[in-house]
DNA sequence: CAAAGGGCTATTGTCGACAATAGCCCTCAT
DNA sequence: ATGAGGGCTATTGTCGACAATAGCCCTTTG
């Protein structure tokens, strides 16, 4: 009955593994931005059909970290200072419903799935590398976006997430102070636990116009 | 040089025009909600083959318009309550920040266009029948959604849109009173004019919360 | 030398066939 | 009668081959 059930990447149909290694490659910078990518080139090194990368290339297309040139190629998707700006206002809006059902529900569980999440993002503030602040930040906003129960708001957060992400490994923009992380964090965390879905609302929706920012005037 | 493009639909890949004709007859309600879709099925009615047909599944998949069972076949969405609440939800928070970004622009084109799709609901409101009332309700929506010139934003709005659509004409559920419509749209396109942000914002949410509210209770 | 035209190549677009599998139905034992 | 077990069928999953095309290079011509 221990039975494990972890090694779930490896049963799954080809196509989807496909799909699973390309977009982490994409998104962790191993692959990166302009890149052109071919059909052929790709089912080679993966040892596998070219209508299966295929099919996975057109989901990333959907997804948007590339793009496809007709009969010429694909190429991983390279984000300018408007496209930033696109990302973090979009996910300021994103971000501002689930503070809002966050906050409204103000679940027990949920709670303390965030507050727990803002205890490492304080702890990595203060001990750790960048990268692990980086990751500990990330963790944050999406466990305030876990506590709305909304699916489709999951999802696209998920889609502006990889994109930043894409963004983050490309150009290293790590700039913020640690102490102004927690000081900017905060507050959401404490009204979403008083219940107070505008101000956590229009917390989040503020914190994000200031992370966009500060990254489309660095570059 | 009098050349036109309009019959731009004839020109394009096989797979674009197997999705366009899929989408096109999912969201105006030819295929009903739930339907079962095969692949060789469809590949024989449109004279394709099975990959290009199941490119376009695909991608209708990532649309969420379909749903792949696997080794089974593929249904069109059937959409519950809650799908309806998630759906007006998050519409709500993409055009707040639309209407956000159109207010603070209020560029002279854009607030035109806007004001012209507003003129063409008042019109319908009076005098057409309710599909032509709801068609320009949409309109309205999405003339703010196109000034706030942001592409995801469009992208999203479109998704959702269309899901909206494919429960409005599975259910014919067009309950408002035409002159609430034109109550409640109207502060939204003077907010607008008026260079007012935060109140563009504010009432395009809560249009959008008052209009799934009643879907949902509806059901 | 510049510009237009044609062909070559790399790559996607499309196709039909075979493999794998989920779900049904039928059998058979108890 | 009923439950388990096995095989059958419909459908997706995967593959390799051929068709169409965009973009480059090379030639040719003025």
């Amino acid at each position: 009955m221990t039975q494990v059930k972890l090694p779930k990447i490896q049963k799954m149909p080809a196509d989807a593994r496909a799909l699973s290694v390309l977009r982490s490659q994409i998104v962790d910078g191993s692959i990166a931005p302009g890149s052109r990518l071919t059909e052929i080139q790709l089912s080679e090194e993966m040892g596998l059909s070219r209508a299966t990368v295929r099919t996975a290339l057109h989901q990333l297309g959907k997804e948007g970290l590339v793009k496809l040139v007709p009969y010429t190629g694909w190429t991983v998707i390279e984000l300018t200072p408007t496209d930033i700006w696109e990302l973090y206002t979009l996910r300021g809006a994103v971000e501002r419903l689930a503070a809002q059902l966050a906050a409204t529900k103000s679940d027990e569980k949920s709670v303390a799935a965030i507050a727990a999440s803002f205890e490492t993002l304080r702890r990595e503030c203060e001990i750790g590398k960048p990268t692990s602040i980086a990751e500990a930040d990330f963790a944050f906003h999406k466990s305030i976006v876990n506590a709305a129960s909304h699916e489709r708001l999951v999802m696209q957060y998920e889609l502006i997430e990889q994109q930043i992400r894409v963004y983050i490994h490309s150009s290293d923009a790590l700039i913020s102070d640690p102490i102004e992380i927690v000081a900017q964090h905060e507050p959401i965390l404490r009204a979403i636990r008083d219940g107070n879905p505008s101000l956590a609302g229009e917390l989040s929706e503020r914190h994000n116009l200031v992370e966009g920012e500060k990254l489309t005037s660095s570059m």
